[in-house]
DNA sequence: TGAAATGTTGGGGCG
DNA sequence: ACGCCCCAACATTTC
């Protein structure tokens, strides 16, 4: 039996990969990856060039992984619905096993490829802790929301296997192969992309470093740390779980064995609610696939959304005059990444207070965020701006002002990316527009010059979007009722 | 995984 | 001593 495993961009790694783990049992066995043309031409790879840092890094530690077991990943490029099909019958494949992926596209993709197949081509769990259709409710419908959702995945927890651990040893390849479409792994140079050192290290050894450091560290004060964005109280591992670096279940299972020997257990339920958002996440997309392109709830179809390219742009680079928002802003660009509290505030501050479709924003993470993953990023935004599913409510309204009070009191996130205020006293860090005229002075704030005045008022806004929000629903609703009399 | 408006209560100043 | 008002502080309701 010759089987191929195929690797793709979610399941880079050799531990707890289950279709790797099949493979084993056949005498044969082809890694490859395949390199799609459309994201690794350089124009359209400078356009993602946090993720292609990641990507790259844990491709090559992939590669080096599967050497150093005794085989080797063979990177062909093409369009993979062509290479896979063409590659089976080049080397006369018995089987093709990959891992299940989540978004709608690549549930496309890969229907095609089965069809395109005259092998099989299976597919194994592994992206989430339970599979996407497994939690329903009594009536067997998908859950709208969180909590009742959570409640019924820990009736089914027991289920979450062990991890696999990596094989200790490959077969080589066959040497009956020839391998002149095999191609080096590109480097960022190539693609004309500037490596940048404030990034996460791709690859599994990154990423065992990661979880190792967050369970000897922030784990046990998760609870009360993890909402204030200064601090480095968080896992970091959400690129991992994107790229695949590291599984969730082998996440789960490390909290599980400290759980029994540590006193924190509160901290440990609150991060593990976390990884139950990412599998709420994705069983929402897996079951409506139409929610990259709508609202989750209808009544928002056809929302009044502004065109406001001042506000837009002001948004993007971090100059609202909001000092927190400002900052999410700046840390995107810089870090490719944003700390949840300042995501859900810059989000709901894009969708409610400049009135501009969250999808905007939604596809401008997309590109930035070293993390961005399809169903997590849109589950966000859309409970950010009130469409979504287990929404915040259309007039629950983030006031960005006292969400820096509360989530960062000495302004020590705010300072660190938007430098301009680094002298404001802590009273007013949040507020520079309502400080006093010697404050402001003593500490080189010229408002409207080196810091921008607040680019809406926020009483003024938060007004317009109930209003707009309120006549909306009011007109879908009515209309609602009407199909249904 | 809100914030603002509105309502209620109770202590203290003061005529 | 008493009633009245003011206004924090807290609770509830509304957006």
């Amino acid at each position: 039996m010759r089987t191929l495993v195929w690797f793709r961009g979610k399941e880079l790694r050799i531990a707890d990969h289950a279709p790797l783990a099949a493979a084993l049992g056949d005498d044969e066995v082809i890694p490859v990856f395949v390199l799609d043309p459309y994201f690794f031409a350089p124009h359209r790879a400078r356009e993602l060039p946090h993720r292609m840092q990641f990507l790259l890094e844990s491709l090559v530690a992939l590669a080096k992984n599967l050497s150093r077991l005794g085989s080797q990943l063979l990177v062909v490029p093409g369009k993979s619905v062509e290479v896979i099909p063409r590659l089976c019958e080049q080397w006369r494949v018995d089987r093709v096993v990959s891992q299940r992926w989540t978004e709608p596209f690549a549930r496309e993709r890969d229907r095609q490829i089965a069809l395109a197949l005259r092998v099989p081509f299976d597919l194994f769990e592994g992206e989430t802790l339970l599979a996407p259709a497994d939690c329903r409710n009594g009536a067997g419908a998908p859950y709208s929301v969180f909590t009742p959702f959570a409640r019924t995945f820990a009736l089914k927890a027991n289920q979450i296997g062990k991890p696999i651990p990596a094989p200790r040893v490959l077969p080589p390849l066959p040497v009956d192969m020839t391998l002149s479409d095999a191609v080096a792994i590109p480097c960022l140079a190539d693609l004309g992309i500037p490596h940048n050192a404030l990034l996460p290290r791709g690859g599994e050894a990154a990423a065992r470093d990661r979880l190792r450091a967050f369970l000897r560290g922030p784990l046990d004060n998760y609870a009360t740390s993890r909402d204030i964005p200064s601090l480095a109280a968080t896992s970091g591992l959400s690129p991992d779980l994107k790229f695949g670096t590291m599984s969730p279940r082998t996440i789960w299972s490390a909290i599980l064995k400290r759980h029994a020997s540590s006193s924190a257990q509160e901290s440990h339920s609150v991060f593990q609610k976390q990884l139950l958002w990412r599998e709420f996440a994705h069983a929402t997309l897996w079951h409506r696939p139409d929610l990259l392109k709508q609202p989750f709830r209808s009544e928002f179809r056809g929302f009044p959304w502004r065109d406001d390219p001042l506000g837009w742009r002001a948004w993007i680079d971090g100059l609202t005059g909001y000092p927190l928002v400002d900052a999410a802003a700046r840390q995107l660009y810089a870090e490719g990444f944003v700390h949840n509290r300042a995501r859900m505030v810059a989000a709901s501050f894009l969708a409610k207070h400049l009135l501009i479709d969250f999808r905007r924003g939604e596809a401008h993470y997309m590109k930035y965020l070293v993390d961005g993953d399809w169903a997590n990023n849109n589950m966000g935004w859309q409970w950010s701006a009130g469409t979504g599913c287990d929404a915040q409510p259309y007039f629950r309204v983030f006031n960005p002002t006292l969400q820096g009070q509360r989530f960062d009191p000495e302004g020590a996130y705010v300072k660190r990316w938007v430098p301009e205020l680094a002298k404001m006293p802590a009273k007013f860090i949040h507020c520079p527009s309502e400080a006093p005229k010697e404050v402001l002075k003593r500490a080189n704030v010229v408002l409207g010059t080196t810091y921008p005045l607040p680019c809406v008022n926020h009483a003024f806004a938060r007004d317009r979007f109930l209003h707009t929000a309120e006549a909306h629903l009011r007109v879908t609703k009515s209309r609602g009722s009407m199909k249904q009399a």
